[in-house]
DNA sequence: ATGTCC
């Protein structure tokens, strides 16, 4: 007599956060899949398109495309600027942000050839943030917790910081078309010719989606008269070889890679973080990517509209600015829809994995901008 | 998430 596998997730949470039933009942079914072995729901875990969000899984001799998604590469780029924060005019700065919506007027092909990606892949939609949660944000240092940490990392708190939130665009999103029009949810297995051209479409679109990051906060720099260093890059949707093994992420971001930002909303906090290695093998190297949506998209306008109108919503209860000219987006952006960062943040803690160095405020998010 | 419909 056969035993159905069952594998039970391992949830990084408390009672202090709120995760949805229908998250938790996602993270099962997909846990239980052919060839899974583990899978982890981080704190911020919320429902998604069948394939719940803050999460990681690990898979014997199969790969699934559907758990990266189609936004493969997705993650947060962390620049800091040459702009000091005393000299930073806020007004001033939100005007000049514009136009970039626009395709990117640089050498897109240039910038491909140096992340060694073909000149011809989707040069045109590079230096373009893309839609729903994604955004570029000016941000200001708030907290530091560990001096040396901090300042170990070229981190200076007079220093305006610049999060890009971005990934693959349409280029992840024709590769999951095309991999689910041939073989639907089915995964790949590992021996097979699919397979290898998945992976080699997927390693593409990582790559593709860092050197987005990186042209965005150019053109956002460049649009401020300004100059930066990158000081780190976290894909947080991905599947990548761990040990003899294949570690989905979906919405989660590595605890081996260096320090990690995970933001909170546009009207809170965010965190520099650095992983506890020693504990990473919990959590599947994996951490939360960020607070997590508490409401639906289309819950957002019907909760929200009568408290706040769309002016109401362009400034934060930080003192920051929203540049975000999508009515319907405004609403399913405000930061009332995502969970409480700071209690994410505590249960990474609590659980061993992490320890915060800074937090950032957030000055201006820039959503889209009509031209 | 998405040149948001091939």
């Amino acid at each position: 007599m056969s035993t159905l596998p069952n594998i039970k997730p391992v949830m990084i949470t408390s009672n202090q956060s709120w995760i949805e039933g229908d998250a938790v009942r996602q993270l099962e079914i997909t846990a239980n899949l052919p060839g899974m072995v583990r899978a982890v729901g981080l704190p911020d875990l919320h429902p998604g398109k069948g394939i719940p969000i803050g999460a990681a899984f690990l898979s014997d001799g199969i790969v699934y495309p559907h758990l990266v998604g189609n936004d493969i590469g997705c993650g947060m780029g962390l620049w800091q600027t040459d702009m000091r924060l005393s000299k930073f005019k806020l007004d001033k700065s939100v005007k000049k942000l514009k136009g970039f919506e626009d395709p990117w007027g640089g050498d897109g092909a240039d910038v491909l050839a140096q992340h060694g990606l073909p000149e011809t892949l989707s040069p045109k939609a590079l230096g373009t943030i893309g839609s729903g949660n994604h955004f570029a944000e000016f941000q200001r240092v708030e907290t530091v917790s560990d001096e040396a940490a901090f300042s170990a990392c070229g981190l200076k708190q007079q220093q305006i910081l610049l999060l890009v939130h971005s990934g693959s665009r349409g280029l992840g999103h024709a590769i999951l078309e095309a991999h689910i029009r041939k073989h639907s949810g089915a995964g790949l297995k590992h021996d097979s010719a699919h397979f290898k051209d998945y992976i080699t479409k997927h390693d593409q679109a990582v790559i593709w989606a860092v050197a987005n990051r990186k042209t965005i906060a150019e053109r956002f720099m460049t649009a401020l008269g300004a100059g930066g260093i990158c000081l780190l890059d976290i894909c947080h949707n991905s599947v990548t070889q761990h040990q003899d093994k294949w570690l989905h992420r979906k919405g989660a971001a590595p605890s081996d890679k260096g320090l990690v930002v995970i933001p909170g909303s546009r009207g809170t906090l965010s965190y520099i973080v650095r992983p506890r290695l020693e504990n990473a093998d919990l959590s599947l190297f994996s951490l939360a990517h960020g607070a997590g949506r508490k409401w639906k998209r289309s819950d957002t306008k019907a909760r929200l509209s009568r408290r706040y109108s769309v002016a109401d919503l362009t400034r934060t209860k930080l003192g920051g600015r929203v540049i975000c000219e999508d009515k319907a987006l405004i609403y399913e952006e405000a930061p009332e829809a995502y969970k409480d960062v700071a209690v994410v943040i505590d249960d990474l803690k609590n659980a061993g994995l992490i320890d915060v160095i800074a937090t950032l405020r957030p000055l201006i998010s820039y959503k889209t901008r009509r031209r």
